[in-house]
RNA sequence: GGGCCGGUAGCUCAGUUGGUUAGAGCACACCCUUGAUAAGGGUGGGGUCGAAAGUUCGAGUCUUUCUCGGCCCA
């Protein structure tokens, strides 16, 4: 008979989710809908929340890295496009620089192509066709995540009118007089022959000839050091040739040592620094000496030493220079200085006079500056100079050392550092550094030690190298007269260059006659045009020019920039310094940097370590809303860990509130209605209805808070207890009777489901920003109307009186006394006495305070029992005594609550 | 090698300016339920707060060293 009797819940939305499958459909239905355009209608003139995307290098497919990156920015975007404002968002894509040229490269290699004789108009389309293909497999790997955007009217660096605008740009710099021609060592590779970038730069192991050579003391003012030899050590042999200086620090101690071995160093006077004394006699295999003399470093003032290849034509002057950068790490407390290769060295040198020459080509072989040596490799060099040092009896001792050196991400090839022609943006010329250190106070930084991170990059960065020697890029808008070496600064020709760049695109700087650039006003004859392209940071540094202040859709300073941690020396970097200096502002207003994305146990993911998950992974096996819960409930401050385990817990998580939107929407039998919050009267409402509506209050009061200072893991974890602890396990375990056994339209059944439609309402809504597609199937069930979705709403606004100490306090208690039923109910379960609650009948015993509150609630409701006793015991305080007995009589059929007489509710059913 | 950040139960996270036996949820174990049912409820076990030393009446919280991990730099 029962089951007809009661109201059971009902609903078509389904137990097992099956994301993987039904995701995509969203995402159409999205697309069908044009909820972007929607989105941007519904909230046209409110206020704007510009999330400015940070482009993603187009090439290869996205990792988790990436994925985290865009669901974050989802997740922001939609919680502010919920909280009232028109939030844009307008994916990018960063084009230029050299991974793809290599990738084009490699093409060529497997056709036995070669690339010198490719146009390089030719080349660089391939390069531009190759960033779309990868524009376009990301834009839908993105979107799978879930990511709203404007997808259709995308941003790249490779645009044309981005390519005119950083040429722009790049005027305004040389305008004002910041971007100057230096002559600097850059770290450079001989086997790509181009300048390296920071971010193109890897450190390995590498095995260096190490030597330790003599230069003979030539002048000097203390008379100890006549006749001695300054040692050196170097990992760099063949950088020998190239010096120009030695470096002394003046707060060490050095000491003159007399070697006493047989040898050609027999009876010759060395000096080194004291605490090096014990290593280099080491590695020299010095075994019989005789200190000779100690003295401070200051002495050293005024020494002039000769080139160990003096007597070979190296005839100059070897000044000993101070340096702080002198340290007594390894060597022999001197080091030799190569101003054209290395920036130590150059800058001490450039301080005292000494010019760097262009000693190395772009091969890497030595140039004519550089006698005896000229057009040999220099990583063919270190022996021959080694054999020469031996021969000119210059060679204390030579070895090898395994250390971290540089190479190129590319070709792995190792790094030197040359002196070479490069264009750089000076820090201080016109007070860039200053203008960005003033940008960072006025930026947010979430989570708040980026602010320091940035700030501590900024003051100690050098000037920013902003030429390539490579083909796909933007080309260095800049003629050089013949006549005098000056750089053309007209306005004039910056804005045609821009205007033809527009127009056709940036190829034709390569192709086209320079006339057309110059105008009429300059005669292509009488200048050169550079073939230098700009380095790709500069690239996306600039979208905020040809972005943010050019759509209208958007504004200028963007809200917020939202990149992992690296970027802070990356595109943060980059965006500042290049807004700083043209608009002496920051391009952001608020900056969130998320950490890196590493496997469960900490480390980072990688191919050899086979702990890498992809998304797409994860898309397959669970679904893009367990990745976005993911996200959601991580603390991005830190590392954020996954793995399989990981992502398993949070899949449970997931069915745990999938379910809580079952049993409200089952209760509901699908049957949603929308309340008017202002118009619910609280104080009519049970008072379990009413602390569920405190409960409401508390938790959109911690989720605002929460959303404010992005703290999702926090806010994610209140919704999730907020289902399983309040909703689940109390509020419907006790509303079960309720809503099962009483009639349907009695009140507190009425009112019972009043406050599961706000729940489901307040729910769905809040968990919309992070589970885009299941509040969207939700939303689609319960909202029959077309052209709809969650992603219109608004967060519900709460009522101020819903909020109340006295609920919570009073609930507190009656929930504390509930805890000790249940463990008293618990003990009769284990001794088999009783099975289900309903079969108890419990005796709660309490002092007078708790007696005054309990005794006006029906205690086997709160307890889910057949009958609940309140006793007052004067003789304890707030001390709860609980007897449990097994209930007597019978068990009504339908609420299946046991008593002895008639069911009170249900007694004339038989 | 240097700088910065971090290490709290198996997992994700809380732990205000140092102050009682360090918390939550999930997972786990056992039990109940079979009218949320590939669901739901109850109870319970589990942490020398990365390690060591120090400051203090008292340290997860402060200091130092070490260790592991991450990012950046060289």
């Amino acid at each position: 008979m029962t089951k007809e009797n009661i109201n059971l819940p009902k609903t078509a939305f389904s137990m097992k989710a099956n994301l993987p499958n039904k995701e995509p459909g969203f995402i159409e239905y999205w697309n069908k809908i044009n909820l972007y355009e929607k989105l941007r209608k519904n909230s046209n003139g409110k206020e704007k929340f510009v999330l400015h995307d940070g482009p993603p290098y187009a090439n290869g497919n996205i990792h988790m890295g990436t994925a985290l990156n865009k669901i974050l920015k989802d997740i922001i975007i939609k919680f502010h496009q919920m909280s009232g404002k028109d939030s844009v968002y307008v994916p990018g894509w960063d084009c230029h620089g050299l991974p793809i040229e290599w990738k084009i490269e490699e093409q060529y290699k497997k056709n036995k192509k070669n690339k010198n004789d490719v146009p390089i108009v030719e080349f660089r389309k391939e390069c531009r066709d190759f960033a779309n293909k990868w524009i376009k497999i990301h834009k839908d790997q993105f979107k799978r995540l879930g990511v709203i955007g404007d997808w259709e009217n995308y941003y790249s660096t490779m645009s044309f009118d981005a390519e005119a605008q950083i040429v722009r740009e790049l005027g305004k710099f040389l305008k004002e007089g910041s971007l100057y021609r230096g002559y600097k060592p850059v770290l450079w590779s001989t086997v790509e022959k181009t300048a390296l970038a920071d971010a193109e730069v890897e450190y390995m192991d590498h095995i260096s000839d190490t030597i330790y050579a003599s230069f003979p003391v030539k002048k000097t003012n203390h008379d100890h050091l006549k006749d001695c030899e300054i040692i050196i050590w170097t990992t760099t042999p063949w950088t020998i040739p190239a010096n120009k200086a030695l470096a002394f620090n003046q707060s060490l101690n050095y000491i003159i040592i007399k070697i006493e071995d047989p040898g050609v160093f027999e009876g010759r006077k060395i000096v080194l620094a004291e605490d090096l004394l014990e290593s280099l006699i080491k590695d020299c295999e010095i075994k019989k000496y005789k200190k000779i003399k100690k003295f401070s470093g200051e002495n050293f003032k005024g020494t002039i030493c000769s080139h160990p290849f003096l007597k070979i034509g190296y005839d100059y002057d070897i000044p000993m220079l101070e340096a702080r950068f002198v340290t007594i790490e390894q060597g022999s407390g001197i080091v030799h200085c190569a101003p054209s290769h290395g920036p130590d060295d150059f800058n001490l040198c450039i301080n005292n006079g000494i010019k760097a020459l262009e000693t190395v080509d772009g091969d890497g072989k030595y140039t004519s500056n550089i006698s005896l040596f000229e057009g040999t490799h220099i990583f063919k060099a270190n022996q021959i100079i080694i054999e020469k040092l031996k021969e000119q009896k210059n060679l204390l001792a030579s070895g090898k050392l395994k250390h971290s050196y540089p190479h190129s991400w590319r070709s792995k090839a190792p790094l030197v550092h040359r002196a070479t022609p490069q264009w750089f943006i000076s820090m201080e010329s016109h007070g860039l550094r200053n203008k960005a250190l003033k940008a960072i106070d006025e930026t947010s930084f979430y989570p708040s030690k980026g602010k320091e991170r940035l700030r501590s990059m900024i003051e100690t960065r050098p000037d920013w190298c902003v030429s390539r020697q490579r083909v796909w890029g933007v080309p260095l808008p800049i003629f050089v007269s013949k006549k005098n070496g000056e750089i053309l600064i007209d306005q004039k020709v910056f804005d045609n260059i821009a205007k033809i760049f527009e127009k056709e695109g940036s190829d034709c700087w390569f192709s086209d006659d320079p006339q057309k650039f110059l105008g009429s006003k300059y005669k292509s004859s009488e200048y050169e045009k550079l073939s230098d392209i700009v380095e790709v940071w500069f690239d996306s540094g600039s979208t905020h020019s040809f972005v943010l202040e050019t759509r209208k859709d958007l504004k200028w300073p963007a809200s917020m920039y939202l990149e992992g941690s690296d970027q802070h020396r990356g595109w943060f970097h980059s965006s500042l310094l290049q807004s700083c200096g043209t608009r002496g502002k920051a391009p952001f207003e608020s900056i969130l940097s998320h950490g890196f994305v590493v496997d469960g146990k900490g480390l980072k993911m990688s191919k050899s370590t086979g702990n890498v998950i992809s998304p797409d992974d994860i898309l397959k096996k669970y679904g893009a809303d367990i990745l976005r819960i993911w996200v959601a409930s991580s603390n991005y401050a830190e590392d954020l860990r996954i793995d399989y385990t990981i992502l398993e817990q949070h899949a449970e998580a997931y069915r745990k509130i999938r379910n809580t939107f079952r049993y409200l929407m089952g209760n509901l039998n699908d049957n949603f209605q929308e309340i008017d919050f202002e118009k619910v009267d609280t104080k009519k409402l049970p008072y379990l209805e009413q602390y569920m509506l405190h409960k409401v209050f508390t938790l959109n009061y911690n989720f605002l808070n929460n959303f404010n200072s992005y703290n999702f893991h926090v806010l994610y974890k209140e919704l999730l207890n907020f289902c399983t602890v309040d909703l689940s396990s109390f509020y419907f375990d006790i509303r079960k009777d309720t809503l099962y056994c009483d009639p349907k339209e009695s009140q507190k059944r009425r009112d019972c489901i009043l406050v599961l439609n706000i729940i489901l309402d307040c729910l769905l809504k809040w968990f919309a920003p992070i589970l885009s597609f299941t509040t969207e199937e939700i939303f689609k069930l319960l909202n029959k109307e077309n052209d709809n979705s969650i992603h219109l709403k608004q967060f519900p606004k709460i009522n101020e009186n819903w909020g109340s100490n006295k609920i919570q306090q009073d609930w507190s208690n009656l929930i504390e006394i509930r805890n000790v039923v249940n463990s008293s109910i618990e003990k009769k379960r284990e001794d088999k006495t009783i099975g289900s609650s309903l079969e108890a009948k419990v005796k709660i015993e309490l002092g007078k305070k708790l007696f005054d509150l309990a005794k006006s609630y029906d205690f086997s409701e709160i307890c889910i029992t057949s009958d609940a006793d309140i006793v007052l015991n004067e003789n304890i305080s707030d001390e709860i005594k609980v007897e449990t007995i097994k209930a007597e009589g019978e068990k009504c059929p339908i609420c299946w609550k046991i008593s002895k007489n008639k069911c009170v509710r249900h007694g004339h059913i038989k």
